[in-house]
DNA sequence: AAGTGGATCAACCGCTGTGGT
DNA sequence: AACCACAGCGGTTGATCCACT
């Protein structure tokens, strides 16, 4: 189109080392190159450089030929039906251009390949963009009800915490770790302790367990990593699982979880559901 | 009027498949 | 079987056009 225009008038094209030019075609080398198809038919394009003259290599001039000088080729915009069978063909075969290009008489692979570059990759983009954002918006919604059900959760902690502070429970816990019980140097000592400041209704906060389980490694000079407690992620990455829902996902994720551990999970998940 | 950025398209590049020797 | 030349394909580049600010 322009091209031609411009390298008729401007002479472009550059000479490679080989000798080959390059860049666009000149009005000249075009009537060369369809002169030369007239005598010799398609194909043995290494041979036009010697029997036509042209300084350009067997491959560019096939190119020509194919994408530009090829008297069947249908000039003009892609027509709504041809756009068509584009969408129905690529949705088959995929970027198969030339395959593609068969079904469409005068049509060129390059052609089709970029008008679907120009027209539908953007769509597909949008397409994905969009996607994109209603993540954003899911986490976003995620971390709001994560902030609600953390500020509701350290409610309900606060009220246990006082309702059932139960001062047994502190003053057995002390007493070991004070030493009034002979156990407590012991080894078989520790997963007693550790199970006594797991199950008693005191500590309540991460903060009073962190620091009787401190106290506990210092008078024992052991380490007592206590069992990992249910995070946000562990229960966060059981919702993520719950798209297998209708697969396996929703038969190990009852089989996995003690119905205490099921309920917290349904009760985070359902506001999404 | 000038600048800018997206759209368009011709052409190139690198790789692979195929056929001949 | 190995090598080579050639054809074809898909991805990418780069120059120009054109609408918009």
């Amino acid at each position: 189109m322009y091209w031609g225009a411009m390298a008729g008038h401007m002479g472009w094209g550059i000479l490679e080392e080989e000798g080959w030019r390059k860049g666009p075609w000149t009005a000249e080398e075009d009537r060369l190159l369809i002169e030369y198809v007239r005598l010799h038919g398609e194909g043995r394009w290494n041979s036009v450089a010697r029997l036509a003259g042209l300084k350009r290599n067997g491959k560019s001039c096939r190119l020509r030929w194919v994408n530009y000088l090829r008297p069947d080729l249908k000039r003009g915009q892609i027509t709504p039906h041809e756009e068509s069978i584009i969408l129905e063909l690529h949705a088959r075969w995929g970027n198969r251009w030339s395959t593609i290009a068969r079904s469409l008489p005068g049509r060129t692979d390059n052609e089709i390949k970029n008008y679907w570059r120009t027209h539908f990759k953007k769509k597909q983009a949008k397409v994905t963009s969009d996607a994109s954002e209603k993540a954003k918006a899911r986490l976003l919604k995620r971390q709001q009800f994560h902030q609600q059900q953390l500020h509701q959760q350290q409610q309900q902690q606060q009220q246990l915490h006082h309702q059932q502070l139960n001062q047994m429970d502190l003053k057995r816990i002390m007493a070991l770790l004070d030493g009034d019980n002979e156990h407590n140097k012991s080894a078989q000592a520790v997963p007693q302790l550790r199970q006594e400041i797991t199950t008693a209704a005191f500590p309540q906060t991460a903060d009073e367990q962190s620091f009787l389980y401190t106290m506990l490694n210092e008078n024992n000079n052991v380490s007592a990593v206590p069992e990992a407690p249910i995070t946000e992620d562990i229960l966060w990455d059981g919702l993520w699982n719950l798209d297998d829902f209708h697969g396996n996902g929703a038969v190990n994720f009852n089989a996995n979880c003690s119905t205490a551990k099921a309920n917290t999970l349904h009760n985070l998940v359902v506001p999404f559901c």
